[in-house]
DNA sequence: TCATTATATAGAATCGTTTCAATAAACGCA
DNA sequence: TGCGTTTATTGAAACGATTCTATATAATGA
């Protein structure tokens, strides 16, 4: 009996209970040369089962049944073993792993800076983490970045749409992605996709105001890119003002940005446009640029030509960037609420993850934030 | 005899065989309707098992003996299904997860935004995605978000250490982080932790031999905070210069910036430091800054103080941060090859993630790039 | 006192992969 | 012919957590 027995018992070892008996030892043993420790260490530690562990360390809803005692045996075995979960056995169950897919189109733009500040400070009072990406105005690249993120499962996609025209085939790309997807910087009719943008009209219209204000009427503009929505934007801001006020838009003190797509070279385009300006011997005493690269572009052709700023002539610009308060002289501007911007973009997405988890229905939402006029040294009243 | 075998038997069934009979229905049937395409789809529809998919589609060693036929169906299948692998899953087995932790002091910093591009276009060479922080020049900040990334596996960890000192014990924490570290713009004795650098010390000389190549001996220094080490590496490089050329350095011209952790106020700190310079009434051509931000505030004294840069006096900087170029006078500076140095890292941590994947040891590396005299306007001869 | 209910814990299944170990067929060669 | 490889494929066992389903005891109420 004892024979058939043992090799019964053999042939389990191999097919079934094996790994139970014999190896186990060895299993231990490994497990305890190993580095990692699991939570079935933790569960021998301290004498319970890994379900307790697991509940007890998760704060789940069956820990009201456990009784203190039982958890801090539990916490300090964890504790004392150095335990942390492993977040990829986590993720595999629960198919969440907090972190959200930062997309931005150049990194290089000022404009991004705040905004990336604001997302990543709220994404951290959240305990998310941001992936970030960075398109360099390359649509393949964002595309690839896209497949990548979905790849990586993040909870929601924070796209920061600086610059790139965000076209309808972009879009179609983020609208199947099927997660909580937050655009900053531009507005869509998407039902699918929430927006976070700045009231720019009304930014365009007051910068114009104040020029007016300080007795500007001969006010020369270097719109935006004509593909930009936001050049479309900040016009139409322009032109609301000047009917109102009964201003003279002169068409020969108007000029375009050309359309492409690196953001620092706005400071170029924006000083041979104004150069073009001032060839055409149109005389003007205030100049409204497209964003602030541009406006720096225009005071230094202005400085050139030998045009004092603001002296002789104003220039207020757009966005407040970073360095505007530190150029000489500091520029007037309409600040983007950026860090406010980003931080609104992430509580957006949080609510879409929620409700996702919650399985509730979430439709995206369109905000638009207040813009600021802000004044420095680069706009003074007409002598 | 038989009894014991019997049950034997049974319990196998229930443990093991159990699944493959009544359930297997329901499973298949359950898993129909979930919108998740598994491995298993894909190998029920190509009619192969879930271990000859895996092996195909991940091309592992097993799939040079599947033949091409077996593996064009199995991609087929993949494709017609849409399969995408779960990354959780994955990396669970492999420990793997293609992420690598990058930490920032202040994003706001210019200096950091074209290490960060470097470094965001090597990861995307190697199909890598960085998670960023952002520490804030916040210590408990810097250690919260370590843990984040520790906890979250990524496979390697890129500190940008722009501006904050680190010290002893947030070494001490990078070191038992284990896995590949790199530092940027700090080096170390550590022969656990690798840097990238640049040559300060050959940058400043540089600088302070442009200054001397231009005529200028009345000198005046901003230098940085005494505890920052790229502060102490410049001024070396000027030391040796003045020792090597004979030039004087007069006490009287010399300030330092106080210690403090807002790069943005640098700005400030050049401008009062500036005036307390111009205070002092010791005449002077030439004012070297401890970096771009010091500088352009120093120019903005100057200015205020109506002497005209670069005709009355040049301003050279250090780094070469974007703005740089952009300011009127644009500036002379040393350039720092940030997308260079992002790069480095990146490679360096590459190495180390591929060292430890084939288990083999990883030598910390401490590279010195070279740094670059870049001459814009605000340096001029002395008349 | 006995049937409930609340409390406290554990076993086993599950998430979706990868990989180890096994096997079967086909092939080559002595 | 038969034996050792090579080729082609697979079942089952990890990976490390969470969660569903028991189960055992203690407390409660009728």
């Amino acid at each position: 009996m004892a024979v058939p027995k043992k090799q019964l018992v053999k042939n389990q070892e191999m097919v079934i209970i094996g790994p139970e008996d014999g190896f186990q030892v060895a299993t231990a043993k490994s497990r305890k040369t190993k580095n990692t420790i699991t939570i079935r260490d933790v569960a021998e530690e301290s004498g319970f089962s890994a379900t307790t562990v697991s509940i007890v360390l998760n704060n789940a809803p069956l820990a009201r049944y456990i009784p203190p005692h039982t958890k801090t045996r539990i916490q300090k075995a964890a504790k004392k073993l150095g335990y942390h979960p492993n977040i990829f056995a986590k993720s595999l169950r629960s198919k969440r792993n907090h972190t959200v897919g930062v997309m931005v189109f150049d990194v290089t733009d000022p404009y991004c800076t705040l905004i990336i500040r604001g997302i990543e400070n709220s994404l951290y009072q959240a305990s998310y983490l941001p992936m970030m990406t960075d398109a360099h105005n390359d649509r393949s690249r964002f595309e690839r970045y896209l497949e990548m993120l979905l790849e990586r499962r993040v909870e929601a996609l924070i796209v920061l749409a600086n610059w790139l025209f965000i076209d309808i085939n972009l879009l179609a790309d983020l609208e199947k992605s099927e997660i909580p997807t937050v655009i900053i910087g531009r507005d869509l009719e998407s039902k699918s996709i929430s927006s976070v943008t700045v009231d720019e009209e009304g930014g365009a219209s007051a910068a114009l105001a104040h020029l007016h204000a300080l007795g500007h009427r001969k006010i020369a503009f270097v719109r935006g890119p004509k593909a930009l929505m936001s050049a479309k934007k900040r016009w139409k801001g322009i032109q609301k003002f000047a009917q109102d006020a009964g201003l003279d838009l002169d068409q020969k003190l108007i000029v375009d940005l050309p359309d492409q797509l690196n953001p620092n070279v706005g400071v170029e385009d924006g000083y041979r446009m104004t150069e073009e300006l001032l060839k055409r011997k149109k005389g003007f005493t205030a100049l409204m640029a497209f964003d602030d690269m541009t406006a720096l572009g225009a005071i230094r052709a202005l400085t050139k030509a030998g045009v004092k700023v603001p002296e002789q002539c104003s220039v207020i610009g757009f966005d407040d960037v970073i360095p505007s308060a530190l150029f000489v002289p500091s520029l007037s501007t309409v600040r983007q609420p950026m860090e406010a911007m980003g931080a609104t973009a992430v509580n957006i997405a949080m609510d879409g993850i929620s409700a996702r988890a919650e399985n509730r229905e979430f439709a995206a939402v369109q905000r638009k934030l207040p813009s600021e006029l802000v004044l420095r040294e680069s706009t003074r009243a007409i002598p």
